[in-house]
DNA sequence: CTTAATCGTTTGTATGTACAAATATAAATA
DNA sequence: TATTTATATTTGTACATACAAACGATTAAG
């Protein structure tokens, strides 16, 4: 169904909702190949680029909750993809041989995505829209 | 944190999920005071302006999966303020009386949402934002 | 008619996410 | 140093949502 057939589309709420969801099932076609979702993905680029880092860094970063990337780290440690170790209070997330091999394919899977809405929507149309979204979603802090 | 901080913002996957969460964030303080998540009340409304429609339909006018519903339509259940109907295979969902009397605090928590996106963002740019999310979403069909 | 395809709904299970509370540790203060 | 406070992480639980399969009833085909 179009999303404007639905007399809610005029609520930010149906279409933020509605986009998200739309773009998540976007990006999990792109992430099927390497059977990961794409926000497990994210998380597994961003420790193979900053090896050591925190989960409350890595929180921040991904702009998810800390119990979120506890979440996350957990399925990937099961995936041998990612290894914590705790010092004190704190963690170090690192990730395996296994993901280091992977990062070439999950590199062209975020290729893929990215084409993938560019094709659809036009490259400059996608960026300025994102753009958009990002400033509302500043102002929008709760 | 702003959105802006991370590297992330450039990805449409990103901005549109932190986009969707801060919003349904947002919306949840509107409906704290009737007690509802922000789908309940949206089915709730829909289902009060037009009692007796089959789950299928308030599944695409809402944008939602059928299985969806049929999860939203339990809770309310529960709350007694919907009640169910099985006629074949076809179902017909109606509100309760307390349903009723609840609406025009369902319509307050509404206008106080619509108004608190508006404070913030402004009543054209939050219209045009909307159309275009409406738009793109449109596109993105997958 | 009787069997097969179809359609609407529900159920089982899974993903993605967060809040609040629990843990564990480190830092600050008395 | 002992005690309080703050910080990082994890755990329990819950919400929002969907897919695939099951179910039940209708319609179509043979």
């Amino acid at each position: 169904m179009r999303t404007s057939e639905s007399k809610y589309c005029k609520c930010l709420y149906f279409t933020a909702n509605a986009l998200a969801r739309k773009t998540e099932k976007l990006a999990q076609q792109s992430w099927k190949r390497v059977g990961l979702a794409p926000s497990h993905a994210y998380l597994l680029m961003l420790v193979l680029e900053r090896p050591g880092e925190q989960p409350g860094v890595l929180a921040a970063e991904l702009q998810l909750s800390p119990s979120t990337i506890t979440r996350l780290i957990e399925k990937l440690e099961e995936k041998k993809l990612l290894v914590r170790t705790t010092d004190g209070k704190m963690a170090n997330v690192y990730p395996t041989p296994r993901a280091k091999e992977l990062l070439p394919d999950l590199y062209r899977c975020r290729d893929e995505f990215y084409g993938s809405y560019c094709d659809i929507l036009g490259r400059a149309e996608s960026a300025r829209l994102v753009q958009d979204m990002g400033a509302v979603a500043d102002k929008l802090v709760v």
